[in-house]
DNA sequence: TTTTGATTTTGGTCTAGACCAGAATAGCAC
DNA sequence: GTGCTATTCTGGTCTAGACCAAAATCAAAA
């Protein structure tokens, strides 16, 4: 168990200030030099740290030290932007591509529609002081928004419904597990492929109950801590 | 990328239903020659797997196709045991060890006392249709539930909380980020040191906003997802 | 049949390299 | 100083092994 001490040698260099939030770790080589061991060994220690958040990968660009993650509550009605300042992050966000499709199967399901029905897909990048940190793919029933696309999407489309379509977001029914970067995805992350990931999925409703739409994110883990309060009414009774 | 093809092909095993859920794969020398390739380059492609909850290791066990995960609604009161039954799957729970301690710093934040205040710690081990899936740490100021140890505390603390102190749970503070299985933590489920988790925080109250617990759960991350529904009455403005 | 002890298998961990393509850098021309 | 190009560096990926201890299996004894 060579890479728990490894493990535990680098993430005592951040606890001790030697490595701060953002800056790049030496390289694997000099690492594994200065751990006695091979590059096989010290990335099992590595990737150890980072499934604990504490280090992240850039794609071909090496090691970082993880900043303080923003708090999402997927319960709050706040959108990105909105929790992203309340943690003192500076957000920005990139729309991708944004174009009108048939839903998948997975899309359908979640949006409760036949397959193929047509929505309008909006693909974003978010960032948090320039460092991106989500990808989210929004699918929205076409017949409800027509004309979706002529407005402002990039930023917030909890917006556009509320202000242009009269339509505010009120309910949410949201999915969380764990998954893996791939592909495009993993690029715009600047994440390696086969990074981990944490999925959000997430179905939306305005105060009557309409649906508005739904929407996958994939969330780099470091930059993220899942967070909320929670006032339950229902009591159920005890098997 | 060899190891992404080698992913793919052994996902198209278990899609194709040539290995079912909880059969054990072949063993890695049997994969690495079956896909022509290293024993280190295999591990690289089921890790990725298993990062997607597709598939599991069980130390010194081997890999494992993973069954449906269970509905983990954090919002809810339901305890674990109703929400196993809930999702089909007969729940079972260990006690590994219930004792008085002083509350250490991470512990002392959540409650919210200081460091060294007298609680009972509990470790629980959870299991549904005999996995186990979760480890749980509970943490209960001691004034606030005198005796409790002497209660059966194995299977349900909020049903005591309920039943014995009349203090039935009603909100709950929770936090939900990745982390990694290390220690007896990983021995008890099973799990690989250094195995991926899902790792959940909560506060609990109850309906008067007394504190009832904290409780720190560490989760198989493919027996787990995370699933609820919020309808939210506060509306913030924009940035 | 059950228990126990011996043997084999297997996963956990590690070594010591290698090659390649993209990123970073240094150097040169404008 | 700016832009471009050649070079170097570095991470991504892979090979072909090795040793060990725990798990699984098998065989013998009770």
């Amino acid at each position: 168990m060579q890479y728990i001490t490894i493990k535990e040698g680098v993430a005592s260099l951040i606890d001790r200030g030697e490595l701060t939030a953002n800056k790049k770790l030496p390289t694997e080589r000099a690492l594994a030099e200065q751990f006695q061991t091979t590059r096989v060994t010290l990335r099992e220690a590595l990737t150890t740290l980072e499934a604990e958040g504490k280090i992240h990968r850039e794609d071909r660009r090496g090691w970082f030290v993880s900043p303080p993650s923003m708090i999402y509550d997927p319960t709050s009605t706040n959108n990105f932007n909105v929790m992203a300042s309340k943690c003192g992050f500076v957000p920005s966000s990139k729309l991708i591509q944004a174009k009108q499709v048939g839903a998948s199967q997975e899309v359908a399901e979640l949006l409760n529609v036949p397959v193929d029905t047509q929505v309008y897909r909006i693909d974003r990048l978010r960032m948090l002081d320039d460092r991106p940190v989500v990808v989210t793919f929004n699918y929205v029933i076409m017949e409800n928004f027509p004309g979706l696309l002529e407005h402002d999407i990039e930023s917030s489309l909890t917006d556009v419904y509320r202000d242009q379509y009269q339509k505010p977001y009120a309910k949410t029914h949201f999915q969380i597990k764990t998954s893996s970067l791939l592909g495009e995805t993993a690029q715009l992350l600047r994440a390696s492929t086969g990074s981990p990931a944490m999925l959000v999925q997430r179905v939306n409703y305005c105060a009557e109950g309409v649906l508005l739409d739904c929407d996958i994110e994939f969330w780099r883990p470091h930059a993220i801590k899942i967070e909320s309060t929670a006032s339950v009414i229902t009591t159920t009774k005890n098997n």
